[in-house]
DNA sequence: TGAACTTTCGAAACAATTTCGCTACCGAAA
DNA sequence: TTTCGGTAGCGAAATTGTTTCGAAAGTTCA
């Protein structure tokens, strides 16, 4: 007889068995037809659950994988590209996989918050990851209501206290590059940031600004412009900032992101402007694009890979039910000097 | 007797009948099993398709939202985000989700191609697109014996003939590249390529001896380098060439793709050799890489966004059983010309 | 030649789902 | 109160698909 529920792995008959009902009502219950009473629903799934039965489908899959779903604003960043690598990177050694999706900058309109976590519980999704992108404060609720890991890395909002966000030490980094400027002398130091609500930006601003205060240099509002993380906003940026009377034209420029420091390299390029001779730059990210352009980029390099798989590690923690000791997760940045920064023109080096 | 194909809907029992065989033996046909002879596994096959059979599972899922598996090799390029995000761009157009993986150039080891078949299976999946990724014809072969669809994009190794592939017109880009260094008065032009066996650098040099060929211009050997699509290949190859006796050095150099151009670019520059004073260079991808490099890298832009739009689309089409006209999609590349090319130097321009 | 494998396949046992009809209960009409 | 149509809940049986295991045929190697 094979329906004694002692038997090896728990079938629909034994589950039957158990609960004194038929095989096929069990089976409705486990495809969550209608036709069953609510007690007799409620009665198998507690002997459902107590058995740990799985069906046919889930037990193939069950042993293999989890699956994670990763939100980006957008993919076309080396940003991005690399804080999915990291996630991908730990994906592949957790045995998890990876469910790719773009927003686009949209305002989650394409995203359907609601419809996307149902999915998310019936497909037995692990979490969710989500980069940059600006998720409300409602859509993250609504997955918290529904018991879904979220983990957002460089959140554009700050996210409500009890969701998880992994960063970079983005103010010691700020502070750091607006010292490194400081001790090469620079006195006129601007600061071409990112979206001025993005709390990453803000985080930088204050590490520069907090610099400059406490070596006594005054934080000039002209020098400080907010725009996208963006190429152009260099481009735009640099062109703002020669456009002030030249006394007060700053000597260095920290850049909120690398491609925000390539759009100034560009456009110093085009008005025959040096770099560094002529103009210090300190950019934020530490991306491939800092090594390889010309000159090569002193950068605050975020620990980008890292993040991600902090950010997938997390997740997965969470869905396994563990306690997470920390709210916010922050890796170090780290300041590195290449060939874009030099000693104010008309200051000796080492003076 | 319910075994009459005549009745509504097919069921193995009804192909076992047609074909001759055991029920159980059409189960394993359909679930790819591997104690099946070749034989009788096509004489199944043919029969399952007439009759149009779809697996419970197939049945279940086939009205939901698709997910399409996407494999690269890796996606730390330029090249690799900008196909991911046309993917990504047409995904969410026709409301499919995105399950990404990477190899990280393993031989496909860790794919572990027949469990993730059965799962793509299991769980309904449209489909899959691999990118770059060698994946063998094995590999390939046990994906299309369960009729799932696959489309490759810009394969390593030439795909069996019943396999989808997209790519670029990488022969006339080729072509166009050589002859364009022709046109500026270069006769020793090198070729620093991509991997020997890749059919995508195949093309590229065949265009490239092709377009040489047609002016009489001598193929050199030495001239011809092969290695990886990245930087270091170019830092080596420059190198390599710089090695030549002084009359034998190219005064032109086709690089197999941007990463490998900028790695030129680099030594050039570390070397003090001017470009396109003394070197002209033209790259392949038409990547960010090209136009933010330093000088600007002339070109031979692949349709990388459209590529991967193209993919998805055959892949759904396939999925929606539609007939596929073409096993290859070919999308046009175009020569854009920059600052890294220039007349041969002691040849005096338009002369 | 024959022993030891392998390959290929199907009979039979299993597992799960679907169909269909029985039963009990409810409320309204007689 | 009785009758009757309607319906929700359930299971028997039929149907569908999968797995196990051994038989038959072929292959390899000594």
């Amino acid at each position: 007889m094979s329906l004694t529920p002692s038997n090896g792995k728990p079938t629909l008959a034994a589950i039957a068995r158990l609960t004194g009902v038929s095989t096929p009502t069990v089976s409705k219950v486990v495809n969550g037809r209608e036709d069953v009473a609510a007690e007799t629903r409620a009665k198998v799934l507690a002997a459902l659950e107590e058995a740990g039965y799985q069906s046919p489908g889930q037990r193939r899959t069950a042993s293999g994988t989890g699956v994670v779903d990763v939100v980006f604003d957008s993919i076309n960043s080396n940003y991005a590209s690399t804080v999915l690598s990291g996630i991908l990177d730990y994906a592949s050694e957790a045995g998890v996989e990876v469910l790719l999706s773009v927003t686009g900058g949209l305002p989650a309109a394409r995203l359907d918050v609601g419809r996307r976590a149902q999915r998310m519980l019936d497909e037995g999704r692990a979490g969710m990851i989500v980069v940059t992108s600006s998720l409300t404060d409602a859509h993250l609720a609504s997955f918290r209501r529904r018991r879904i890991p979220v983990v957002v890395i460089d959140p554009l909002n700050p996210p409500p206290a009890d969701v998880i966000s992994v960063g970079a030490t983005n103010w010691s980094g700020g502070r750091a590059a607006a010292e490194h400027l400081l001790d090469l002398g620079h006195r006129r130091i601007a600061y071409l940031g990112g979206p001025e609500s993005a709390e990453c930006n803000q985080a930088r601003l204050h590490g520069y600004m907090s610099a400059l205060m406490s070596r006594g240099v005054q934080v000039l509002p002209d020098l400080v412009i907010h725009g996208k993380f963006r190429t152009e906003h260099g481009v735009e940026g640099l062109t703002k900032l020669l456009s002030l009377p030249e006394q007060e034209r700053p000597s260095a420029i920290f850049a909120g992101n690398d491609a925000i420091a390539v759009g100034v390299l560009r456009e110093a390029r085009r008005r025959g402007i040096r770099v560094p001779e002529d103009l210090s730059l300190v950019g934020f990210d530490g991306t491939a694009l800092a090594e390889d352009s010309v000159p090569a980029l002193t950068s605050v390099t975020q620990p980008l890979h890292d993040m991600g798989r902090a950010a997938l590690r997390t997740v997965l923690r969470q869905s396994r039910g563990e306690q997470i000791d920390s709210h916010r997760v922050e890796l170090a940045t780290q300041l590195v000097v290449r060939e874009s920064t030099a000693p104010r023109p008309g200051i000796r080096a080492g003076g």
